[in-house]
DNA sequence: CATTGATGTAGACAGTGACAACATTATGAA
DNA sequence: TTCATAATGTTGTCACTGTCTACATCAATG
């Protein structure tokens, strides 16, 4: 321990996580930086020392977000069983996450929509569909899969997950519960997708 | 015309019509009670006698935004023609608006999302899914489509049109454009939905 | 007319984001 | 070691914001 009052452990961070906490309870306009500046005993003027604007600790945050999301997404790719397996697992992980961290999700596309969102942030926001592309490239290689444009497979199949985890969120689903919900959508597709067969 | 510089016309709607237009260009952050103030020539202090609060503010262009859309869904759904070309306008009506009112969009899920939303509120935009539900039911009785919980298919359809508009508003349909995106959703859909007939 | 309720004004207050000047600490070259 | 320098934290300040309160003005109604 040193002297006593000065230094902190890393600032950075300890900001990151209270900002974290606090859109998860209160949203993003519940966020401020003198007010998070208190909650880590710094004084008001601290933050700017590791986060040029507001707007700069807002992206680090989704970034943060957008990260946890990718590795979600592509531990949910790597478990092992049949295409539709790993498609279902996909989409439940985009879907818990979605729900599990509302707020954050819609910082994150805010902010990856707004007009200052660095090439790091939006390029992470993109990869998001990565682990779906390859998942899917992959089984129409196994001729699991109709053939035709992974990226315009994948796109579709995104966006209706998406969909039905942002409708979850906003108490659209009348007493579905998001798993039930969440499997309709992915029958669905599966069998929109699959390759047509001698079962026709 | 009176004496002067007092009364004006209906503050009401004039504040409205100029947060909608910030919300437009400049998004839900830079939306100012006192800047719209000053946008209608008024003191800071006039908003307050027709919105309590800033969020009633929000409210009520979240609530103008739902009316909107669902009064652009209801017209397209009544368009004739087959349950397949009435679908698709349906789906595009929804696209279109989201795509040209995104910022719109964003402030009305967030609101309406929020724990202190108005019952009117949440009421309409719940309401946003009848239009297709109601198509639907009309389908399903006409032996168009498979049969289920018209609720159900619904969601899933409003869920799949739902996250293409999204991720067209955050620029990750790399290239594709609304367009094609949407009739590829909108195929898959019809598709999945058709009632199994003699065509397998 | 006088009262009354609706609407707009003016002033104040605390909280916020941003900035600048200064203080403290760590680090590394001499 | 010493001391210059960069990184990090502090303090004070500024303009701006949302909200509140007291007051002014208007419209309508008895």
């Amino acid at each position: 321990m040193t002297t006593g009052t000065y230094h902190r452990e890393n600032l950075r961070e300890t900001l990151l996580e209270f900002a974290e906490r606090t859109v998860r309870r209160s949203g993003v306009e519940g966020l401020s930086l003198r007010q998070l500046a208190r909650d880590a005993n710094v004084s008001h003027g601290a933050p700017a020392r590791h986060f040029r604007d507001k707007q700069a600790l807002l992206e680090a945050l989704a970034l943060d977000g957008f990260q946890r999301l990718n590795q979600a997404m592509t531990d949910a790719a790597a478990t092992s069983g049949s295409f539709d397996t790993r498609f279902r697992a996909i989409a439940t992980a985009y879907v818990s996450f979605v729900v599990e961290n509302a707020a954050l999700l819609g910082l994150m596309y805010t902010v990856k929509h707004g007009a200052d969102a660095s090439e790091t942030l939006v390029e992470t926001g993109r990869r998001s569909m990565g682990a779906t592309v390859a998942l899917i490239a992959e089984a129409q290689a196994a001729g699991a899969v109709q053939s035709g444009d992974p990226e315009r497979l994948a796109f579709v199949a995104f966006a209706s997950v998406h969909g039905v985890a942002v409708l979850a969120t906003s108490d659209m689903l009348d007493g579905v519960s998001v798993e039930e919900a969440t499997d309709a959508v992915v029958d669905m597709l599966l069998s929109a997708i699959a390759a047509p067969g001698p079962l026709a």
